[in-house]
DNA sequence: AGGCAGGTTTGGTCATACCAAACTTGTGGA
DNA sequence: TCCACAAGTTTGGTATGACCAAACCTGCCT
């Protein structure tokens, strides 16, 4: 049936590829970008796939299953599959269900989230140096929406969340919003487990303020310093979802 | 126009019908966690699993390959499926592929390059503050070791990437390395085209030693510069690879 | 004991069939 | 004319069963 894969492989150990579907993958991977599928488009029925690469449903199938868990087509169950070119946080969204099993380890979370702060410090730097003036604006915004939640504990954490995505959009690099949806995505369950008041709120909105007027000063070493202590403060209510201590 | 989707009978985003690979998967994936199948381990032959969960062997291979796009099991062609408990790096790893095309756009690149260039400044300000005295070792074996090789444009790339590899360990957190083995992984495509010659390599190794000293002397800003410095000017020549003006 | 030959597993692929949900189409009523 | 509903067709989801080739295992033979 079907060629050979001429044995130019590229690694020893794990080498001997004899694989059929993974042409039919970048196959249409290639078809994805040379625009022959658009975005939006669906993918042709997978009986039509099947004679156009002269292979099984099997293989078809396999291949689709394979090119969705990419992102790279998007799967329901009963429909036509629809082509995606897929963005940064599509990218990250796919990793979603991995990171899940990665922060069944207490060492995955602490990880992960002391990734976030080392990102957001840079971030708030970078804010305070770098803001323009919408940014500033954009930020007293989130920060006053944030004030006026404090008694509602759940609003207050949507204001919360929006307000630091502020500090992601800053750079004007779409890498950076993606990132900020990611950790509150994979973050969200240990958050949502941590004990909320209005108290609390206060304590957070207080921060947020400091951070926020850093920025409006030019201060990067206060902002960064102010971030820095409502994060890892944030941390210790945190980690008592996981550590009964 | 349409009348309108006033939530009748359609359930709208996601969470409709039926698939039956997703159970098994989910199984599977439970069975990983809690240890009844061992990082390491291979799976059951397919031929069992399917009497195991009462299942054709069509749902099993689906599940199998989902499994295996997701980095929980790690399957070669003609061999038993071997489990794997994912860590951080083989998260990224796994979104590789996608991020692939996402570098087909020009603008894919420079913002994920952006992306690297806001992290490592971040990093190498970290590390001119925190770094330890093995670091600083590290620092300056990894840039005596790039010196000893500027003639060796082969060898120069290795010592480079490790040189700026100290950078992502100096915070002791195993994201960091995962992240820069990600970016050297997706941004080499485009490094290797780029030109290459004892003239460069000078250039960038003076770069290094000029972070390396504001390091050494704990100069966070000096540190930051320099290193901005450095990869904007590397960027010029990287982005003659695919901008050809 | 060591090594090779043959039988047995097991993953990869194909072909076929059936079901149920989604899509299409055609007809009839307001 | 247009909307609504029903029958017919497509299409994805799943199940069987079969075959091949490579990997694995077993046991004989030197």
């Amino acid at each position: 049936m079907h060629g050979e894969l001429t044995g130019s492989d590229l690694k020893a150990p794990p080498a001997p590829p004899s694989r059929a579907a993974d042409f039919v993958v970048s196959e249409i991977e290639a078809q994805i970008l040379s625009g022959k599928l658009r975005d939006g488009s669906h993918l042709p029925a997978e009986r039509d796939l099947m004679v156009e690469f002269g292979i099984s449903r099997t293989v078809v199938r396999e291949a689709i299953a394979a090119l969705a868990s990419r992102g790279l087509i998007e799967s329901r169950p009963r429909f036509r599959p629809v082509v995606r070119k897929p963005g940064f946080d599509t990218a990250l969204t796919a990793v979603g269900g991995m990171v899940a099993h990665l922060l069944s380890d207490p060492d995955g979370v602490k990880n992960l989230y002391d990734t976030r702060i080392f990102l957001e410090a840079a971030l708030v730097r970078n804010a305070a140096l770098h803001a323009r003036k919408e940014d500033i604006a954009a930020l007293r915004d989130a920060l006053q929406a944030n004030q006026e939640a404090l008694t509602d504990s759940e609003r207050f954490y949507a204001t919360d969340v929006a307000f630091h995505a502020v500090f992601y959009g800053i750079p004007r690099n779409p890498v950076f919003p993606s990132l900020h949806k990611a950790f509150t995505t994979w973050l969200a369950p240990h958050w949502k487990r941590m004990p909320r008041s209005p108290e609390r709120n206060r304590v957070n909105f207080l921060s947020h303020r400091e951070i926020c007027n850093a920025v409006v000063e030019r201060d990067p070493d206060g902002a960064e310093k102010a971030l820095n202590a409502h994060l890892n403060a944030a941390w210790e209510y945190v980690r008592g979802t996981f550590e009964p201590g």
